[in-house]
RNA sequence: GCAAGGGUUGGGGAGUGGUUAAACCCAGCAGACUGUAAAUCUGCCGCUUUACGGCUUCACAGGUUCGAAUCCUGUCCCUUGCACCA
């Protein structure tokens, strides 16, 4: 073991993070010896990005750590298509408002974690909008189209997997990959991006474009190529499953979405087996730090030191110090001690910012509110039938108090301090309820 | 356009006149055990003020029946073959 915790380029430590699946022949050296400029896709198909755009996003935090220039780019044109890469079927078109709005949030979702002041090689965001949108069709067909055959085409396997399906596969999105080419190409030609980074599943995509800007432009003076890519795998846990496929889905960067303490929660719990890998692919720590968790881990597995790190760092990078501030004090509440004990003034401190739900004091007058009524509107319940049966199985608290009776109504006696109810579901969701103000009545 | 096959509860997929709110698997939820883990076990998993009750469901609209997801008619959609086009 060598005391040596700095590697020399980004891909020794991508290699060693387990965070490269594949690289076009030279691209190694390349990055080891020159600084260059590199771009990573990003999909507006929903408003936020989600826990398995994390590696994309640290192959980018990463690249540029070694002084390389990362450029996020934000699929505002792509999205109107829809890659079909993964896909079992033909995805449903979003609306040009959506997309917009999701190209928005996702831009804002990529700024904590990258340097767009940095001196010599700042980070940006770009949108293909700004030329997929504008570019003609024949234009686009003559210039692109031209330099793809379709027997290429159609042996790719998102392609082909399409095809053995009874759905089979629009033209639309067949066109796809040939948009994701025309991406790296506009990039290199106006930007001089030379590298194109993203997932295993996008590694077809990606030496589209490669080979499209080696058609158009050929070899560079020494023959060696002008582009080059580099993939990163596929995360998957000890049980094969994909990243994140869990807990009602892959939690968000969005705080509104996924409150900093459930994006917390989510890191903390996972497995051992998964917890030192994680490390390595989500956090900026270093080899020494992350050898002594390794040790941690199989010296004393119960104490999840490893998990700790990780979930403290992920959420740090993504929500800041007062979203971890905030992570861990509800955490520290929840799981350290007796939530009964804390004041009113605690309580909405510890869940200010996860779900918080409105009642008036009219509805918890006379006869009260039924429970169940009040647990579907603050989210931890889908149906009357549905909170009833967790009741009768012992999974629905008040105020940290196991509800017995299915029928509970609430009063204004229920509340804590006469202005705040905690409701849990289970061992791990609470739910703020809030009397609202009543205002000049 | 013609012909054949098909559309079942989140997904997969049984069920072809009654005991079917609908097998089974996966996912999900709750509980036990634990380390807020994994594995395992138990219960739940259409709606309903608690129900051997009521209600609404098997693409949609009608119909036949004491009774239909199951039969008939029409409509929509999907798949496959043929034709048309080229």
């Amino acid at each position: 073991m060598t005391t040596n915790t700095e590697f020399q380029n980004v891909t020794e430590d991508l290699k060693w993070r387990g965070a490269l699946f594949d690289a076009t022949p030279g691209a190694e050296h390349i990055l080891a010896t020159e600084k260059i400029t590199a771009y990573n896709g990003f999909d507006p198909t929903a408003s936020s990005l989600h826990i398995g755009n994390l590696v994309a996003i640290m192959g980018l935090v990463r690249l540029q750590q070694y002084g390389h220039t990362p450029v996020a780019l934000v699929g505002g044109g792509t999205g109107m298509i829809g890659d079909p890469s993964g896909r079992a079927d033909e995805r449903t078109l979003l609306s040009v408002t959506d997309i917009d709005y999701n190209v928005e949030a996702i831009r804002a979702q990529l700024e904590p974690f990258l340097d767009f002041n940095a001196k010599s090689n700042p980070a940006s965001v770009v949108n293909n909008a700004d030329w997929l949108r504008t570019t003609d069709l024949l234009t686009f067909l003559r210039d692109v189209g031209k330099h793809f055959t379709v027997n290429t085409m159609m042996s790719r396997d998102s392609v082909k997997d399409r095809f053995s399906r009874d759905s089979g596969i629009s033209f639309t999105e067949f066109s796809y990959q040939l948009l994701q080419a025309y991406d790296f190409l506009k990039l290199y030609e106006n930007d001089n991006v030379g590298f194109q980074a993203g997932g295993s599943d996008q590694w077809g995509n990606i030496l589209g474009g490669v080979d499209l800007i080696r058609r158009i432009h050929g070899a560079d003076s020494e023959g060696r190529p002008r582009a080059h890519g580099i993939a990163y795998p596929l995360v998957v846990n000890s049980n094969g499953e994909k990243f994140g496929k869990s807990i009602g889905g892959a939690p968000t960067l969005d705080p509104k979405l996924t409150s900093p303490y459930k994006l917390y929660q989510f890191f903390l719990n996972v497995a051992d087996a998964d917890a030192v890998p994680y490390v390595k692919l989500f956090t900026m720590l270093n080899q020494v730090r992350i050898g002594a968790l390794a040790e941690a881990v199989s010296a004393e597995p119960h104490k999840r030191a490893a998990q700790k790190a990780l979930a403290e760092q992920v959420t740090l990078t993504i929500h800041g110090q007062s979203g971890l501030d905030q992570a861990l004090k509800v955490t520290q509440a929840f799981f350290g001690g007796d939530i009964s004990g804390l004041s009113a003034d605690q309580m909405e401190d510890v869940l200010d910012g996860s779900s918080v739900t409105e009642v008036t004091r009219d509805q918890l007058s006379g006869e009260g509110l039924r429970f169940s009524e009040l647990a579907i509107s603050a989210g931890v319940g889908k149906s009357g039938g549905d909170v009833r049966r967790t009741i009768e199985q012992g999974g629905m608290y008040l105020n940290g108090e196991q509800i017995g009776d299915a029928n509970r109504t609430i009063k204004t006696e229920d509340l804590v301090e006469g202005r705040l109810l905690i409701i849990r579901r289970g061992r791990k969701n609470y739910s703020l309820v809030k009397l609202a103000e009543q205002l000049g009545l």
